[in-house]
DNA sequence: TCCGGAAACT
DNA sequence: AGTTTCCGGA
């Protein structure tokens, strides 16, 4: 059947169809060869030529508008070989990834849809800049994601979604990275804000540029694909291949790729989404880092990531990364309604209308702080509920990690052996210092950071120094869960330090020359309390 | 327009 | 599992 589309047959045995493997089998439909619906949306996005029929909201990270829902669910109806294809189905489709956490429907905002990026990896990797002169492509998301993952090879006249494109794309319109051609599909155009506080400059700069060892899973060939994606990290700022495509460069590293920064394990990630890496044993690019991080930009970063986990009740999980974090309420551009819609937990069954409702008022709780006049966001009591949810999706992410290697697994491993050098502390201020792990949780000022991990582990980072002895006392108290919790924390260590301190200490943030700051000692604290 | 249940399909 | 198709409801 279908045989009009037996275009989409997937490469098999090289069979020359363009789209990798894992764009069909990933771990997010083990087994399915088809590819998805949000892979579908991701490729949309990536290519500029369909900048008119979809494209990256600008201003809203991971945010896109369908500006032509008849001609996305073509194309998808093209690519699925269901003729019958329209948006209301598609949008079904769409729906369907509520639930999984996937995207995010953008209330008020027609077709507008919002990947949950944060789901996917990108609390980790922040910061990276490499972009110096900054211009993010348009169409890119505004933050690293996941999707980065995704280099679709171009929708050449192999895609069956382009195949018979008519010339309602022009083909090429090609603009000037950084320059909206709305203006040519004047169709139903959502609002576009643009930078309103400046929450989105930071994204200006900010692009990242992963190790992704390229090479692909094994089964791809790899000269097959564009050589981007196998720029390491050392590419040059500057050297974008594809500079309009959020794609070109994927987060994902291999193996230690990926983002030097950790992802939690007790991160509470979509098991599907996660995994997406590529086979492991691929390269080695470990981790190279040559990052460099701007204090401002963290800090955008880090008030977007507050707002997703609030908005979207990720896992605060994401936040131990960042106590230094405080939501700021007012930034949250999130109807309150949304902000408690869903609790934090992963996968969970899915949640009807009704339910949600329900929980809503049981979980406002989480949320109460937004509105506060309490200067912190209080992550500590989801502790528990993290612990917990860690638990339960521990089954897809244990299958991920063990299988791929990748994805968590493949962060403890890198970041283990790698991690410490490549992210070092810089050296802690000596405020810092003083406020040893016994004392902060009260740290005051609104800069000092909550260590909003998640709670149980305050005693986390300290900064530098005593962290041993101290540590193991606390240890001893600390619940086993806790403790299991913060060994894993303290696997990555590095960076939470890091990144507490951020906006204290100067990150070097040479933008042309991307590069950590290794301090020995943070390192050596870390790998202490961690044994 | 959007939502989500239900059932069927692949 | 991930849609596709249909549909009633808001």
């Amino acid at each position: 059947m279908k045989a009009g589309c037996s275009i989409v047959d997937k490469p098999e045995g090289g069979g020359g169809y363009h789209f990798p493997e894992w764009a069909y089998k990933t771990e997010s439909s083990p087994g399915s060869r088809q590819i998805q619906l949000w892979h579908f949306i991701l490729e949309l996005l990536q290519k500029e030529e369909f900048r008119h029929v979809i494209a990256w909201q600008q201003g809203e990270y991971g945010e896109f508008v369908i500006k032509d829902p008849d001609e996305v669910a073509r194309l998808w109806g093209r690519r699925k070989c269901k003729p019958q294809m329209n948006y209301d189905k598609l949008s079904r489709a769409l729906r369907y990834y509520y639930n999984k956490r996937i995207l995010h429907k953008t209330k008020g905002k027609r077709f507008t849809y919002k990947f949950n990026f944060n789901k996917l990896v990108m609390p980790n990797y922040p910061f990276i800049n490499i972009r110096p002169n900054g211009v993010v492509p348009q169409s890119a998301p505004p933050v690293p994601t996941a999707s980065s993952r995704f280099h679709f090879p171009p929708l050449d006249s192999h895609s069956p979604t382009e195949d018979a494109q008519p010339s309602r794309f022009p083909t090429g319109p090609l603009v000037p990275s950084g320059q909206e051609p709305l203006s040519d599909s004047s169709e139903r155009k959502p609002d576009v804000p643009e930078l309103e506080d400046g929450s989105s400059d930071w994204r200006r700069s900010m692009d990242l540029m992963a190790p992704r060892n390229a090479v692909g899973p094994g089964g791809i060939n790899p000269q097959k694909r564009k050589p981007e994606i196998m720029l390491p990290l050392f590419t040059r700022p500057g050297m974008y291949p594809d500079p309009h495509s959020p794609f070109a460069v994927s987060p994902l590293p291999g193996r230690g790729g990926v983002l030097n920064v950790p992802i939690s394990p007790a991160m509470s990630l979509t098991p599907t989404l996660f995994s997406y890496s590529p086979s492991p044993g691929l390269s080695p690019f470990a981790g190279s880092s040559c990052f460099s991080f701007n204090p401002e930009e963290m800090k955008h970063y880090l008030h977007s990531q507050a707002c997703s986990v609030f908005n979207y009740h990720l896992s605060p999980r994401t936040f131990p990364r960042y106590p230094g974090l405080m939501v700021p309420p007012l930034q949250c551009q999130m109807p309150p309604e949304e902000q408690t819609q869903f609790p934090i937990k992963l996968q969970p069954p899915p949640i009807g209308r009704k339910n949600r409702e329900r929980l809503e008022s049981t979980e406002e709780s989480a949320a109460p702080q937004l509105a506060t006049p309490s200067p912190r966001v209080k992550i500590e009591p989801m502790v528990d509920k993290e612990l917990e949810s860690e638990e339960l999706p521990a089954k897809g992410k244990d299958k991920a990690e063990r299988e791929e290697g990748s994805g968590m697994a493949m962060h403890n491993a890198t970041l283990e052996g790698e991690k410490g050098t490549i992210f070092a502390r810089p050296a802690a201020p000596s405020w810092s210092l003083t406020q040893s792990a016994s004392t902060q949780v009260n740290v005051s000022a609104e800069e000092s950071q909550e260590q909003g991990d998640g709670g149980g582990e305050k005693p986390s980072r300290d900064p530098v120094g005593e962290t041993g002895t101290q540590e193991k006392r606390e240890d001893a108290l600390m619940p086993p869960k806790l403790r299991l919790k913060r060994r894993w924390n303290g696997d990555r260590q590095p960076e939470a330090t890091e990144e507490r301190q951020n906006g204290k200490v100067h990150w070097n943030g040479a933008l042309g020359a991307p590069h950590l700051v290794a301090e020995p000692k943070a390192v050596t604290a870390t790998a202490t309390s961690d044994t």
